[in-house]
DNA sequence: CTGGGTGTGTCCTATGTAGTAAACAGTATA
DNA sequence: TATACTGTTTACTACATAGGACACACCCAG
């Protein structure tokens, strides 16, 4: 299984090979923790940072917020908001849709955005 | 605005009213908390609890648990689960559905239990 | 006037979260 | 052999979460 440090290390030493501005300290810099933080997370020896620092960490490694911070544990704010903003209608639907392969979620989608709903 | 606290304060009065055993003792004892506790939360002294105690506050006063834990400003761990098996495709869905009304989502949730999909 | 019930005020605490600060050890470059 | 990087170890901390323990004041039936 891949945990979240060891992913993050993963690609950021796979950016580090072209760029050497991907270094501990220097991503630790941008997204404005102490390289020992840093480098205790991709060990995981440090449980994944608080979600604004995983969405810092996901613009730094071209990676879509989403799917970083489901590897930390977290569900996105915005999403949680919308959820709670209609809880039943929202539990329902998600409880619904986690039965459908992949290709009719997705579909779901389009037809929700190209419809007339 | 009604807070979560003023809500089951109100709710758990009600009951009591038909039915002693909904003091504020009673139902610490049930929900396992300290009558002290769950007066301070009535009052909002108290940030909501634990979702595991909104459950059971919600079993109690026969409340759905999606709601109440929206109103303690908490998303149930099953939802957060699906979420995370397939964090880009839901955070797609939901955004969408976000922008539809309650009529819209239900129908979407109609037609995915009982169509083709 | 006591025993059992009501709600509440005050103080305390264990665990988790989210990190900081500074020193240490290795490597490469000038 | 300094300087400037690299990643890492160790120690510490501020704040939030999630309550527990216990005493206090009130009311009411016997």
């Amino acid at each position: 299984m891949t945990t979240f440090g060891s992913y993050i290390r993963k690609k950021r030493t796979a950016l580090a090979n072209r760029d050497p501005s991907f270094s501990v300290r220097q991503v630790a810099k941008r997204i404005q923790v102490q390289p020992s933080f840093l480098s205790k997370v991709e060990r995981d020896l440090q449980p994944p940072p608080s979600a604004a620092k995983v969405r810092a960490l996901a613009t730094e490694l071209g990676d879509d917020p989403d799917m970083l911070l489901a590897m930390a544990g977290k569900v996105s704010e915005d999403l949680k908001t919308i959820i709670m903003r209609r809880p039943e209608i929202f539990a329902d639907v998600i409880r619904q849709l986690d039965a459908l392969p992949d290709h009719a979620v997705l579909r779901v989608v389009r037809e929700v955005r190209d419809g007339d709903w």
